[in-house]
DNA sequence: TTTAGAATATGACTTTTGTCATATTTTAAT
DNA sequence: ATTAAAATATGACAAAAGTCATATTCTAAA
């Protein structure tokens, strides 16, 4: 088998030469180049065309999920995230920009290889407690609003607004005047503490206040 | 390092049969039980103690979704589907379940070691293509609002205002004047063809326009 | 080097929203 | 029968939101 080629992308010295040593003393690798921002690596790729990116986050210049994207869209090799942070956020942008895989710093010499070796087979490879995360996200878009308190009228107020219609067109829908959907509104927004309609209708559809 | 205690779940003598010669030929695995189903596969574990089952889905009397439940819930040991399909809402109820990993039968038995090496590891493993509409459907499924077109800049406004924020609120979070801001609204709300803001909000969040 | 696009700003203006006090009618509960 | 709550309405006003024309700066591309 071929050694699996690799580029390693980390801004901090430390981290940069102890992976290169991990990593070039198993003839399975070979560290073809090490860059402090993902600029870089992608220079060092378009020389020499790797397997594996190892890739971290935060870095000068151009970060890991921008670099990410370049080098997904470019083909020029498969990303494995290796960071100290596992912010929800993060993992999704790197991921939606083609990431194979996100790990954190604290693996085992060992267990780290295994893991470039299952991105070289074509797995994904994923923190444990993040694939988690991801699934949850997926479903659980509990809405968290409650409905308790509302009159039926007051209801079709908040659905209509959670449409994005405006109040002509909810007095056009229920048949009132534009006053008094405009007074059924100040009362909601009085209730939940919200300062305008569109709040409302943020909250109405994801259960999250501003703030 | 001691061996990894394996449980192979598979309703087919033949990748059972498979598994458990590729497996106990490696020093570094030990098959404690063989289940052609997920309620044999939990008896088996309730006796010796396994670090990994490998998991089939589609089984007689119970399957492996059911069993990953089980499992998982009665801390039985980490869970690694192995399936011949790749159906993305059986992904999702595995992952669901508190499945650490996802594949296909069709990799070579020193990738099918590698990953159960990972998973054992702490770390999920995913078929690449999995992995990817996971995170597409992430977002993609609620919101279908399209980016293509807008510069970072308006998307800062944009989910700014699917927050529910006000133009002063959303102008002090990006340090610049309330004019600015509504500027861009205007030219984003004339491209998505919106009259105000709740409908951009609304539309972000759940990809319906009204009307 | 010229050009185009992105990001920013301003001012004048219109429209929509939201607030408030007040009031009428209907309906359901006491 | 009385009462309270719900649904509705008005008008006057204040505060946001949205429109439009115009302008500056910076950067990246042709």
């Amino acid at each position: 088998m071929d050694k699996i080629k690799i580029i390693i992308a980390d801004d901090s010295d430390f981290v940069r030469d102890g992976m290169r040593i991990i990593l070039d003393v198993d003839e399975d690798f070979e560290v073809i180049g090490c860059a402090r921002n993902g600029r870089e690596a992608i220079e060092l790729a378009k020389e020499n065309a790797p397997d594996i990116f190892l890739m971290d986050i935060q870095m000068p210049e151009m970060d890991g999920i921008e670099a990410t994207k370049y080098i997904v869209e470019n083909n020029l090799g498969k990303v494995l995230i290796l960071t100290t942070f596992d912010d929800d956020e993060l993992v999704q942008n790197a991921l939606k920009n083609g990431a194979k895989g996100y790990l954190i710093k604290n693996h085992t010499p060992e267990h780290l290889k295994q893991m470039i070796k299952s991105v070289h087979n074509g797995t994904g490879v994923m923190e444990e407690a993040i694939l988690e995360s991801l699934t949850k996200n997926a479903d659980a878009k509990a809405s968290g609003f409650c409905e308790d308190g509302y009159t039926a009228r007051e209801m079709d107020i908040i659905k209509a607004v959670a449409e994005g219609l405006s109040n002509k067109e909810i007095a056009n829908r229920l048949f009132i005047t534009e006053g008094t959907v405009k007074n059924y509104i100040t009362s909601i927004l009085a209730k939940e503490n919200l300062s305008h309609r569109t709040a409302l209708a943020v909250y109405y559809l994801t259960g999250k206040k501003q703030g």
